[in-house]
DNA sequence: GTCAACATGAAATATTTATTCTAAAAATAA
DNA sequence: TTATTTTTAGAATAAATATTTCATGTTGAC
């Protein structure tokens, strides 16, 4: 099975922009005052009420439902549509995929549920490259540069993503340990965190108790923290840096395309900081 | 993925977002489903109408009322506000980010690094999902379901995909064991194997010697074998069963998102397999 | 089990918001 | 200038949407 990707959703809203800049120049004074907002500001559109907006743009709500009607809409809102739809394309329509996979019945047939595990990869994946933002990794990588050691703590839902970042930390160099809790307790471990550490939390809900605990420990002892999780709730949130992400499930099982991904990121750019730090300060 | 902004405009959204995760444990079922449904996509909650969430979400108008006068607020419309404002703030500094983007060289770096993993992940399981056929799953998944227990060989580089598949089986009652060398050498632990048993061998090239020697010696004691591989030769070709995958890689870093989908998949259809076979002879 | 306290959804109501209509103001052309 | 057309704002109306209410269901303590 093959899925087109594209935002093809958004080619309404792409349409709408190129007609308001082609038929500018035959628009009244008001209504090319609002087509200027309109390019400028889309997501106000999206946003607001006619009212607000008309105040904003210094025209009246009629005016607004004339340059939707322009535009062969029926009216205003049917024109704030395309503006909403274009601000969620961005955000949600991969959310929408994870939530409608998560929704479709149970199958028998192995090539329809290898279709569908795939497609809920892939929608998991393109959800995380919508979401990510540049800064929030630099900051997560700089965090595990800087740390004497980077501790991860695995609960049995995430080891498997646990155990990647820690390879793939350890084989940056960066000095990586997994708090795996085995051979006696989270808690017996946790006695190696020092302060200069940083503690990285992969959790998903529901979170494992101990992986909490340990989490605030690693709180009080002064360390730095770093949380990936599906479901940003206390006391997670406050972490010095927390990622959220949103892996598909079918049937119930749940990709982990999107979290090793995550992972892998981190762990390369948190070893290329830390090489540069060591070339210039040898 | 969500992400912390350090926008102050945004403090508003921010408080609003830690106090529903402070709270969750002590709200009730719906509310709790509200709670969920906002953390993980707020810009749904800023876009739409009570109405058309409550669908969504699967509640009743007035919950998404209540759900926010727990929070101190007068009514849906006016933490709707919040929402709003959140995204208008991170819309438009999201243009001037795309501006910064271009100015500073580590987080284009970081941005397009990122880009570049993702695509090539997807890229890997788009190979998976026409490379595999069902035929070939159902022969492994018999394999698996018809062992007495499940071995699974894991070398160093491989060691994820392995504890994925053992997990994943265990969840589903397939008898799994992780023959991961730890206390001991992979030799040693080879003794539990039995004729009766099915060994799983994951190996990238270049492959551990230690997981071709393993292997061979779970053909001579008689067991069954399968091989999940990125390059196909002896002696893995001998296998019952094997699968050769491709992962796309990007400076050298190797994506694992195709081999633990195929994990995930395997694991799945022996579980569904067992679960038959244990109905019909009970 | 019984009761009390709380949670819930459906429907009624209130409010907000969009839309239409109209008279007046600009703009245009003769 | 004046006649004609177009544009406009504000009021009236219609539609959408949020909010409140209340009967019913659920939970938990005793």
């Amino acid at each position: 099975m093959q899925m087109k990707y594209d935002d093809s959703s958004d080619e309404a809203f792409e349409a709408l922009r190129e007609q308001i800049a082609e038929d500018y120049e035959g628009l009244s004074k008001r209504l090319k005052l609002i087509a200027d907002f309109s390019l400028q500001d889309p997501s106000a559109i999206a946003l607001n009420t006619a009212a607000s907006l008309g105040e904003e743009i210094g025209v009246a709500p009629s005016a607004l439902v004339r340059f939707a009607k322009h535009f062969g809409f029926s009216g205003f809102s049917e024109m704030q549509a395309i503006f909403r739809d274009h601000l969620q394309v961005n955000s949600t329509s991969y959310k929408e995929r994870i939530h409608a996979l998560a929704e479709s019945g149970a199958t028998r047939d192995t090539g329809e549920m290898t279709d569908r595990f795939i497609e809920a990869g892939i929608a998991s994946l393109r959800d995380l490259q919508h979401s990510i933002s540049p800064e929030h990794i630099e900051t997560a990588a700089k965090l595990m540069a800087d740390a004497r050691i980077v501790h991860i703590l695995a609960q049995k839902r995430t080891f498997t993503a646990a155990t990647y970042l820690a390879y793939n930390l350890s084989r940056l160099d960066v000095p990586a340990n997994l708090l795996d809790g085995l051979g006696g307790t989270l808690e017996q471990q946790m006695v190696t965190v020092s302060p200069e550490d940083t503690v990285v939390a992969i959790s998903f809900n529901p979170s494992a108790g101990e992986t909490v605990e340990a989490f605030e420990r690693a709180r009080d002892i002064g360390a730095r923290t770093i949380v990936i999780t599906d479901l940003a709730r206390a006391p997670f949130i406050h972490a010095d840096s927390w990622f959220q992400i949103s892996e598909a499930s079918v049937d119930g099982f749940r990709s982990l395309n999107a979290t090793i991904s995550l992972a892998l990121i981190l762990a390369i750019r948190a070893g290329t900081m830390c090489a540069e730090m060591n070339t210039e300060n040898p």
